[in-house]
DNA sequence: TGTACATCAGTGAACGCGCGTTCACTGATGTAC
DNA sequence: TGTACATCAGTGAACGCGCGTTCACTGATGTAC
């Protein structure tokens, strides 16, 4: 009866979510319009209201699996503070500074999120909930309540010293930028 | 002959640059309409070409001129670390998030500024400096160099922690960020 | 001092364009018999 | 196995609207005499 099995539907509405994060990430939210969206998935702008009810209601979950999939990565690591230090290299490098559409939704769009509607802001706490939880885990698996203020610390630092490295036009002062926050994160994990 | 001192025309171009930088702050650049900024500034939209090339031009000269005040303010301040822990405290007050009009041009403006066109860019590049320059002296009269990183990470984790504070929808988290954050400032300037 | 005038900052309608959203329609699919 | 059919994911033209930008025009100003 179904023309296709529920799963194609749902595996179209995952790629609208796949490539509408990197648009966001590459253009900003504002900068992102419907139908160039729609035409990254393969798709044409009419389809899109059969997967989400508005660009608001796509915006709220785009952020929600960005943030999702960052938290997962991060959950990955091997358990204790020195695979931190390799992720802040990683976070910390030029690749992830010229690749922003690959990268950390926070970076590219934290300033964006705080302009946003209700939904889409509700998704956002709750996504950093965990990231935040997850690396006070790694930074003390005994009592990660106590390095909430480090995992704090230690986010923060990232995106500021990420978007900074990106809005510098010199790429001496840039890399020097990243150079310099790879050093400053040690301040909090160690 | 003229029909004005050529200070009128002046004034006008500075009040189109400090309500434009409000409106940026507040809504974002790709956020703001020519209309709107014009309209706050008490003309119409017409008025505009009389004063900028294009858009474009007007965000580079406002991104100059918001980060020429902002390092003046730094500047002012009494020499040595201990102005800018109280620095630090007006930074990462309820008041600042909350009014991001009045604000810190990085911190609502950064991510977006990454996007921009090279010339706004570059104006960023040019402020930014200044301002790390200044925050590192007042960190190490006799020494600023030395005092670079210490300097970059206090910036970073600033904006870093404000913007984290404006996304996140529910105040007792976004309070709780500010509260760390001007703890882990502190790692930065003692 | 009074008046005619050149200046030009500012007006506001109009341009083409892309935005978010709607909707009548298409046509490949899996099902029923 | 072959065929008629109901389904519905996806199409693409159209909606009103605001965008950045242009331009013919206005009218308050300071000046010249």
């Amino acid at each position: 009866m179904p023309r296709y099995r529920t799963e194609h539907k749902e595996a179209t509405r995952r790629r609208i979510l796949d490539t509408a994060g990197r648009r966001f990430k590459l253009d900003g939210i504002d900068g992102s319009g419907i139908a160039t969206l729609m035409g990254d998935a393969g798709l044409t702008n009419g389809a899109f209201y059969a997967h989400f009810q508005s660009k608001d209601d796509l915006v709220a979950n785009v952020v929600a699996e960005e943030l999702r999939a960052q938290c997962e990565r991060i959950s990955a690591l091997p358990p204790g503070p020195a695979a931190l230090e390799g992720f802040v290299r990683d976070y910390l490098s030029p690749q992830h500074r010229d690749l922003p559409a690959d990268g950390c939704p926070s970076a590219a769009l934290l300033a964006e999120i705080g302009r946003c509607d209700d939904a889409s802001r509700e998704s956002y706490t709750a996504g950093v909930r965990s990231i935040v939880d997850v690396i006070a885990t790694h930074l003390a698996p005994q009592s990660p309540r106590s390095a909430r203020g480090k995992a704090l610390g230690l986010f923060t630092l990232l995106v500021g010293t990420l978007q900074l490295s990106r809005a510098v036009l010199d790429p001496t002062l840039s890399d020097e930028v990243l150079k310099h926050g790879i050093h400053n994160a040690r301040t909090f994990i160690r």
